[in-house]
RNA sequence: UGGGGCGUAGCCAAGUGGUAAGGCACCGGGUUUUGAUCCCGGCAUUCGCAGGUUCGAAUCCUUCCGCCCCAGCCA
């Protein structure tokens, strides 16, 4: 699959538009993007957006795409993170490469750029406590005052700066700040910290420093020495691009990339935030991180979302700075459109009927063929047994259907599904309950293969599969996690307020072709007429399948009911 | 009430002084052995509001209104 699908005839978003500009004039011979994670998370729908354009824009460069890790808070990040980040990333179909970096890896380049701030009268030690520093930076309409110490002696900030790393002070007691302007408007720029001393060993640089730079002198820094041409990141930094440039222009970086943010991506009927994502699973909501329902990546992953799709969607949504709200229709159609060309139809009973065909002989079974995908018949076609007994969908079958009910009831034809057609004869319900139990038909031995050699018209055709021959297995039929649009929407209301209680409904006695025991995990097919399913990776067993319901097929005959 | 952003259809989104692309949703119709797919048609006299400049404004200017972000030793 070409990964740059669909980028070619639409207009260019403003991102792709400064750097068409950058190239033109010759500003830049080409690109170096980068995705910088922090590794304390699982990355999810949100993320795939960020890599979407950046390893993007990569692509259609021909140009590089670093993969760097902002591991700069031991105290929150862990290699296990890292490990899984890489997998969602490789998984979306992106390569960065030889180019995988991390923060930590400049950690001694960041001390000596300190060092050089320091001499150049551009930083200071400073002992306020972390409170005292909050009361001195003011407040968003008061200007802030300035720190007792903050004209120390370069020499002596020196020595300190020095010993705090040599692990002399304790944790909290000092930091390093910018010396900048404690009058700026942009509290940012109010002499922000930019070394911390915590004692905490780090995932990848262990017990060698007890000092960690912070994220705004860290990232422009990082940016600078990988040579990073535009630097993508979401709104809410773009008060910090002011220190980004302030810290490259005094430090005298030979390069200076250009910070350029962007929208966040907000999706309707669910949630993005990693806080808030790790209340649903640490309060048992979900079944992990990668329960079906998340929009995490390895969720998605395990529900069935092929990487094409999330691209294709990312590909779609467009890069502005306005913030929007993406309905959930798309992405759910950006999997349609893709599984419609690629996977394999097949039939699935969901709610099992049995259908007795009286005069179809007793111990008869019989071959149908059945295209793979009609609309691309270089996929193949496989056999169906047909037989006596089959099942068919509850819902296929009404007692005392409406008018527009174009499937099975009482005088009815209905055409199955590449077999023959049949006519209702007769119902058999449980004395107790008044369930159906069963139904008994005729079929017309004329119409094998679901043809009609007279020319008569049936306006409804209905899968089925063979009694005797059919799998049984459980199917997850998934839906939205959040009953309303915006679960966020109302502050004094927990999101969790509106989690929706049929977001999983498990169905243990379907009934599916018995082709379908030897497909390999993660395959995906269309059930016809009900939608896309994935074969579990995790639960599924040699001819004992379970499958997870990615997505609906469209279905105008619900739009129909709903109109009464 | 400080600073930084953003307002084009129900939801996204092009548009960069020359008379409102496209997608989703929705509404019609056609094809169809999946009520799917596919195909055709409809869907903003108007761009947050009000003024102004101009032959001409969503685009330029001014005023106002609304929404988002910022006071971590998080990123």
């Amino acid at each position: 699959m070409d990964i740059q699908e669909n980028t070619q005839e639409k207009p260019l978003d403003f991102i792709r538009q400064i750097i068409a500009d950058d190239l033109r004039t010759g500003k830049h011979t080409g690109t170096v993007t980068r995705f910088p994670p922090e590794p304390n998370g699982f990355l999810h729908i949100g993320h795939a957006k960020s890599i979407c354009l950046n390893f993007g824009i990569a692509l259609e460069n021909n140009c590089p795409c670093h993969m760097r890790f902002d591991d700069t808070n031991p105290s929150k990040e862990e290699s296990a993170y890292v490990e899984s980040i890489m997998r969602d990333v490789k998984w979306l179909g992106f390569d960065w490469g030889k180019n995988l970096y991390y923060a930590s890896d400049y950690f001694d380049q960041l001390y000596e750029y300190a060092v050089r701030l320091i001499q150049l009268g551009k930083a200071y030690v400073c002992d306020l406590t972390g409170e005292q520093i909050r009361e001195y930076r003011g407040t968003l309409t008061e200007p802030g005052r300035e720190s007792p110490y903050r004209n120390r002696e370069a020499a002596e900030n020196l020595d300190l700066f020095q010993r705090m790393r040599n692990g002399e002070f304790e944790e909290g007691s000092r930091v390093l700040r910018a010396k900048i302007d404690m009058a700026s408007p942009n509290v940012n720029m109010r002499d922000p910290v930019i070394y911390r001393i915590l004692k905490v060993s780090h995932h990848r640089t262990g017990d060698k420093w007890c000092i960690y730079p912070m994220y705004d002198y860290t990232h422009c820094l990082s940016d600078a020495i990988e040579g990073i041409t535009h630097s993508l990141c979401t709104l809410e930094f773009e008060d910090h691009r002011p220190l980004y440039d302030w810290v490259l222009d005094i430090l005298k970086t030979p390069c200076h990339p250009r910070q350029i943010e962007f929208a966040r991506l907000n999706l309707t009927y669910t949630i993005m935030s990693k806080r808030k994502i790790l209340q649903l699973v640490n309060g048992g909501h979900v079944q992990g991180w990668d329960d079906p329902r998340m929009l995490t990546i390895s969720g998605l992953r395990r529900r069935g979302y092929s990487p094409a799709s999330i691209r294709n969607f990312c590909n779609l949504i467009g890069i502005g700075k306005k913030e929007s709200w993406i309905d959930m229709g798309i992405l759910e159609n950006a999997v349609r459109d893709d599984l419609n060309e690629t996977a394999p139809r097949v039939m699935g009973v969901l709610e099992p009927l049995k259908v007795i065909i009286d005069n179809y002989p007793e111990g008869q079974v019989e071959e149908m063929e059945a295209q793979n995908h009609p609309q691309r018949p270089e996929m193949g076609t496989r056999m169906l047994p047909f037989a006596k007994e089959l099942f068919i969908e509850r819902s296929d079958f009404m007692e005392d259907p409406p008018k527009k009910f174009f499937r099975l009831g009482p005088g009815r034809e209905v055409r199955l599904r590449y077999a023959y057609l049949i006519r209702f004869v007769s119902l058999v319900k449980n004395e107790a309950t008044g369930e159906i139990q069963e139904i008994h038909c005729t079929y017309d031995p004329a119409t094998k293969g679901g043809t009609t050699p007279d020319g008569r018209k049936v306006k409804g055709t209905i899968h089925w599969v063979s009694a005797a021959h059919a799998l049984t297995c459980p199917v997850r039929l998934y839906d939205r996690l959040f009953l309303v649009a915006n679960p966020d929407a109302e502050k004094d209301v927990d999101f969790k307020t509106y989690l929706n209680p049929d977001s999983m409904q498990i169905l243990d006695n379907c009934r599916v072709e018995p082709i379908l025991a030897d497909m390999e995990p993660g395959t995906r097919v269309q059930f016809e007429r009900q939608g896309y399913f994935c074969l579990d990776q995790i639960d599924s067993q040699k001819s004992r399948p379970v499958f997870n319901r990615i997505v609906t097929l469209r279905d105008s005959w619900v739009k129909e009911q709903a109109k009464e």
